[in-house]
DNA sequence: TACACATTATTTTTT
DNA sequence: ATAATGTGTA
């Protein structure tokens, strides 16, 4: 393939471009940064980009490093350019998440952090569990500050990409007694000895490699090796993930230009709460001195009352870039908004306008439901199933999560990885071979004096008279089955083992024999399991796939309507797409309201954006004036987005007589719904303390709050900070 | 050690 | 309301 081939001819592929999608295309030395709105044909723009180098010779494919947010990102990109290209697969290329991209890379170098290279990644139940023991040893309330919770605050820092060494001892404020950076550098410590990795450590890992100017050999062939860089969803990315990159990127004076291209749109920033940083898009420029900005504003995807809808909305953020997105579509129809009495009612029309819109001959994969929540799903599956409306829920449980899969996944784990403590302490005792909580903590004491993992601690002890004869037989066999498994790792197809691993160790029998309702259901999902190795050329293959693609597969291919979550919803567009939940609290979410504050509210517009810009041809946006939340009702307000909406784009088909929010613009009859009574009005709790709706109470987690209703010792309080709770009032004080 | 029972938080969003 | 955890008893 000749350059001036190639400029001289025009190639098909750049045809149909518009002018600034064409210079995304074309724009191939130095820095590039496209803005690109939603709907404006970014993906497009890329693929052809890359597409367009290759073509032109300019790179190999080895050559490329192409980051996307998601693995399906990255599967869609790795076919879409294909087809660019006639065809044939792209090969050899470095295409994934940054997780998949950086686990590749330190499964090269996992040496120079003290790890061994088949050291496991682990799942966020994991990391939660591994952090649980470790607080357990430091006296640690586990009640009072939740392992899950206190990993969400580590892994925040991991995001940031900030070391227990980059922390002063104080900076966990109250978390943990005041001991999470302690409790931080104890975890890191025993994922090293674990050899393992959670995911935000594959980031971390690199960096550290990188940073370190003894392996300075190592980024130096990285530079060396790519060529050209390219980011997609860049107002996604957290600092770790920046930095990760931009080390990579900044070749220093010798290298030549940075040849990194990255894509995203500031008004689609909605994992802030994963620690992803807008920032890092707005100082790009400073970053990458003479950086091209490209803007991409021609939608090609909604109807012009769409649109507009949407610019009105996300106009009233004060935080953007500022873009200006235009169609040359007609205006087609105004976006419906519709108050209904509860959330079932709401299910109800829902289904029912989905059934005309089937009667009109719409396609039901092209109309999904775009809830806030994961949990506003089952409103809509009941009625659904009801109306027999056939819908698929993306992003439910996902099956790498449900309890059989991850036991069976463990015993693959101990064999690939026999230090794996977290896979082995879960199945230790799974079936039941008497092996109880008794023997798992003599065994982790003994480990913990010698420094050594539990398998070895087996190993160990299983060579004295420590241990009761029974239990030292029998983990004495399970020893020797692992022993025997990992042998035939090498010479044995991987899922004719893992089959043979489930049968000899008694598991699949385990489920077979249960009278479990959902052990048949469990059954099924193991031999589905095993059948899904195929896909894979090893085991080892296999573990790494499973550890970084934690979302579900689509399996079915039948017509249905999508059921998801906004988030879930980036990247996905369909003719009609129904918004419901529109209420304060729910959305924009309270609690992220409470956390971010004026940012977090944002965030949460921004969501209502991207849940807008879904749409092609209709979208709905409803909200219930009752919901029912923990098991009781709660009236609800219509959300401030409903009353943001710019009037001239939509029409308003509210029920009679509901609540229509604050602003002029609704009908606003405001007949409210009917208060649910409390069933008593006061209640004295063991202490001897007096309660009444309406005093003010304190709570050592909580903090001070006012009670709003009384059932029994049950007491809803409104807490000044964070929102209504329903507490025991033996946990609370007057005040 | 294992099961039945009671209590308690859970409802963001995901690699 | 439900799932998950913890407690007490056989």
């Amino acid at each position: 393939m000749h350059m001036a081939e190639s400029l001289s001819q025009e190639a098909p592929y750049l045809r149909d471009l518009n002018p600034p999608q064409r210079e995304a295309v074309e724009t191939l030395d130095g820095p590039v940064l496209v803005l690109a709105g939603a709907g404006t044909g970014k993906t497009r723009a890329l693929t052809t980009r890359l597409a367009h180098i290759l073509q032109s010779g300019r790179a190999f494919s080895p050559q490329i490093l192409a980051v996307t947010f998601t693995n399906k990102a990255a599967q869609e990109m790795k076919e879409r350019v294909s087809a660019l290209l006639g065809g044939a697969p792209v090969e050899g290329w470095w295409l994934g998440t940054f997780h998949a991209l950086a686990a590749r890379m330190l499964r090269r170098h996992a040496d120079l952090v003290g790890l061994d290279s088949n050291f496991t990644i682990l799942d966020p139940d994991d990391q939660a569990r591994l952090l649980k023991q470790i607080m357990e040893a430091a006296n640690i309330d586990t009640k009072k500050w939740t392992p899950k919770a206190m990993i969400a605050m580590i892994d925040r820092w991991k995001d940031k990409g900030l070391l227990p060494t980059d922390l002063n001892s104080d900076e966990g404020g109250e978390a943990a007694n005041g001991q999470l950076v302690g409790l931080y550098r104890l975890y890191q410590q025993r994922l090293k000895t674990l050899n393992a990795c959670d995911f935000g450590d594959l980031l971390l890992h690199m960096i550290t490699i990188f940073k370190n100017p003894a392996h300075a050999d190592v980024l130096a062939d990285y530079h060396r090796r790519f060529k050209y860089l390219l980011v997609d969803e860049y107002q996604d990315t957290n600092v770790a993930q920046y930095l990760w990159l931009r080390l990579l990127a900044q070749r220093g004076p010798e290298g030549g230009p940075s040849n990194i291209c990255c894509v995203g749109d500031d008004d689609q920033s909605i994992y802030g709460w994963r620690g992803a940083e807008v920032g890092n898009i707005l100082k790009f420029e400073k970053d990458f001195p003479g950086a091209a900005i490209i803007r991409l504003e021609q939608n090609y995807r909604s109807t012009g009352h769409i649109l507009a809808a949407a610019n009105g909305v996300i106009a009233k953020n004060e935080d953007r870039l500022g873009k200006n997105l235009f169609t040359s579509e007609e205006d087609g129809e105004k976006l419906i908004v519709r108050g209904l009495w509860d959330g079932e009612a709401e299910a109800r029309w829902v289904g029912e306008e989905i059934e005309q819109l089937q009667h009109k001959g719409w396609n039901l994969n092209q109309i999904a439901v775009l809830v806030r929540a994961g949990f506003q799903t089952r409103e809509f599956e009941e009625r659904f199933i009801q109306l027999g409306i056939h819908y698929r829920v993306i992003g439910g449980p996902r099956f790498y999560e449900r309890m059989e899969i991850r036991d069976a996944l463990a015993y693959l784990r101990v064999i690939a990885q026999p230090s794996d403590d977290l896979a082995l302490e879960r199945i230790i005792n799974v079936p039941k071979r008497g092996l109880g909580d008794a023997t798992v903590q003599t065994l982790y004491a003994y480990g913990r004096s010698k420094g050594i993992s539990l398998h070895e601690s087996i190993r160990d002890l299983t060579q004295t008279d420590e241990l009761r004869p029974k239990v030292k037989e029998t983990l004495g066999r399970l020893m020797d089955d692992f022993a025997r498994w990992r042998s035939l790792l090498d010479s044995m197809k991987h899922t004719d083992l893992a089959g043979q691993v489930l049968d000899e160790s008694g598991y699949m029998a385990m489920w077979q024999s249960s009278k479990d309702v959902d052990a048949p259901g469990r059954v099924e999902n193991l031999k589905e399991l095993v059948a899904g190795m195929e896909e894979f050329v090893s085991m080892a293959e296999f573990l790494e796939h499973i550890a970084l693609v934690m979302e579900n597969r689509d399996g079915n291919e039948a017509e249905a309507a999508t059921i998801m979550t906004l988030h879930g919803a980036k990247g996905l567009e369909f003719d009609a797409v129904f918004l419901p939940g529109w209420e304060e609290g729910l959305f924009p979410s309270q609690r992220t309201m409470d956390e971010n504050g004026l940012s977090g509210l944002e965030e949460e517009r921004r969501l209502a954006y991207v849940g807008i810009t879904r749409a092609r041809k209709r979208a709905y946006i409803s909200f219930a004036a009752n919901r029912r939340m923990y098991g009781n009702w709660i009236n609800a307000i219509p959300s401030r987005f409903v009353d943001e909406l710019p009037p001239g784009h939509v029409e308003v088909q509210s029920d009679t007589g509901l609540y229509q929010g604050r602003s002029s613009h609704w009908d606003s009859s405001g007949v409210r719904p009917p208060v649910r009574m409390a069933t008593e009005r006061k209640v004295i709790n063991a202490a001897g303390e007096v309660f009444a709706r309406g005093d003010r109470v304190s709570h050592d987690k909580f903090g001070e709050g006012t009670i709003i209703n009384i059932d029994g010792h049950k007491l809803d309080i409104a807490f000044d900070r964070g929102g209504k709770k329903r507490v025991m009032d033996s946990f609370v004080e007057k005040c």
